[in-house]
DNA sequence: GCCGTAGGTTACGGACCCGTAGGGTTCGTG
DNA sequence: CACGAACCCTACGGGTCCGTAACCTACGGC
C-alpha cells in the first residue's frame, strides 16, 4: 500500500516539497542528500559504526535507494572521502599564492584551519582511519596522505636552501601533524579565534620554541 | 568429551607446557596472554574490527574465558589502553631529567620515538580512535589526552618566559601532533634512524623553519 | 581417597547488519 | 490515455558477533 513515496526527513536546507509532506526527489538531489547525511554520520560514528539503514532512515528513504546510488556502503564512503579530499586539497593549494616561504606557511595553515572550520565533518572523517586497504602504503590516516602532497613544496624550498631534499617528507609530516592535531583539539575547545591559532602555529613552525614571539602576528593580508 | 584443556596456540615466548601439547595456564598467565593478544589484534584491526572469538581462538581458548577475565570486549580494551597509556607516560616523564628546555624537548621527543619503536602496537592503538565515550571531552584520539599532560611543563616554561600560559595547551597539542604523526609515518618507512628523526624534530621545534640547521645534532647524552 | 575450586568447554539466544529479490506508484510524454 | 522510465518500498536470506547458561575435568589439600 502506497509505496513510491517517502516521508520528509526534514533534514536539508531548501527542499520545497512539491506539495504536502511527501518528497520525491530527483536522482541527483537524492544522491547529494545521501552524501551529506553519510558524511555527517561517518564523521560522528565512523565507518563501521554507521549502518546503511541508519543513513537511509535519516534520509526518509529505504535501504535499496542507497544501494541504487552507490552500490553499497563502501561506495558511498569512497565518494564522500574523495570529495572531501579534493575539497581540502583545492582549498590549500588554492591558498598558496605567495612566494615567500613564511607567507606560504601562513596561508597553508590558515587554509587548513579554514577547512576544519567549514567542513568539520569532513575533517573528522579524514582524521579517522579508513577501512579501505590503502594501495600506496599502510598509512592509517588519510591526513598522512595529505602530508605527502606537502613534500613537493618543501622539497623545492629545501633544495634552494641547500638542505637534503630527502628530509622533506619528515618535515612535511611534522608540519601537517602539528596543524592537524591542533585543529582537532581546537574543534573541541574553540577558544582562541581561528586567526590567532594560525598565528601561533606559524609562530612555532617558523621561529621555533627558541625564538618564539609572545604576540605573533600574521604578516600576510587576507579576506577573512 | 575432554573439556578443561586447550590446544597450545604456539604463541607467546616462554610457555613450558607442563608436558605434551596441552596448556592449562594459571589465571594470571592467561590474563597476561589475553592482554598481549588483544593488544596486537586491536592494533591491527581496530576495536570494532576485532572479535572476541578471534582473540580467544588465538589464545587457544574459548570465548567465555575472555569474559571471565575482563567481563567483555570493552573491559579488555580498557585495560590494554590503560596499560599502554601508563607505559607511555612513564617513559616520557621518566626521561625528563634535564633543566634546560631544549634538552627537555629532546628527551621527550626521543622518549616518544622510543615508545613507538618498542611498543608499536600500543602506539597504533593510542593513535586510532577510541570507541569509549570520553568523560573529559570529545577527543577523538587518545594521543590528544597525552598532549594535555604536556601542558604543565610547557605552562611553567611559558610563565618563566613571560608568555601567556593560557596558550600552553595550543603549543602542547602542536608539539605532540608533530611528533605523533611523524612517528606514525616513520613506522612505515623506517628510513632515517631514530636518533636522526629525533634530531630533526627537535631542530624544527626549537629553531623553526627559519633557523633550521642542515645537520642537526642532539645536544644531550643518553644511553641508546 | 574424597571433594571443592580454578580453569575450560559446548551450545545457544538475540541483536544487528549487509545486500538483494521482487514488486508498487507517480510523472512526463507522445 | 496509455506506457515506459524514474523512483521507491516490503521482506527476507545469509552472516557475524556479543554475551550467557549449563556443564565438565584436573588437581591439591584434608
Amino acid at each position: 500500500m502506497m509505496g513510491g513515496v517517502a516521508i520528509d526527513g526534514g533534514n536539508s536546507s531548501s527542499d520545497k516539497p512539491r506539495r504536502g509532506r511527501r518528497v520525491r526527489m530527483t536522482g541527483a538531489e537524492r544522491r547529494q542528500q545521501l552524501l551529506d547525511i553519510g558524511r555527517a554520520l561517518f564523521a560522528e560514528k565512523g565507518f563501521e559504526g554507521t549502518s546503511v539503514e541508519e543513513i537511509a532512515a535519516k534520509a526518509g528513504v529505504s535501504k535499496p535507494v542507497v544501494y541504487e546510488h552507490f552500490g553499497g556502503k563502501e561506495g558511498l564512503y569512497a565518494v564522500v572521502v574523495d570529495r572531501e579530499m579534493r575539497q581540502l586539497l583545492d582549498g590549500v593549494t588554492g591558498a598558496l599564492t605567495a612566494g615567500h616561504p613564511r607567507e606560504l606557511l601562513e596561508q597553508a595553515a590558515f587554509a587548513l584551519l579554514d577547512y576544519i572550520e567549514s567542513y568539520t565533518d569532513g575533517f573528522r572523517i579524514l582524521v579517522r582511519d579508513s577501512p579501505v586497504a590503502q594501495s600506496t602504503g599502510t598509512f592509517a590516516s588519510l591526513i598522512s596522505d595529505i602530508a605527502t602532497q606537502v613534500e613537493d613544496i618543501l622539497g623545492l624550498e629545501f633544495k634552494a636552501r641547500g638542505f637534503d631534499p630527502k628530509l622533506a617528507p619528515l618535515y612535511a609530516q611534522a608540519l601537517v601533524g602539528m596543524v592537524a592535531l591542533t585543529g582537532q583539539w581546537w574543534l573541541d575547545v574553540r577558544k582562541p579565534k581561528k586567526a590567532e591559532v594560525a598565528a601561533h602555529l606559524v609562530n612555532l613552525a617558523w621561529h621555533g620554541l627558541d625564538g618564539l614571539e609572545s604576540k605573533p602576528q600574521l604578516v600576510g593580508r587576507r579576506k577573512s
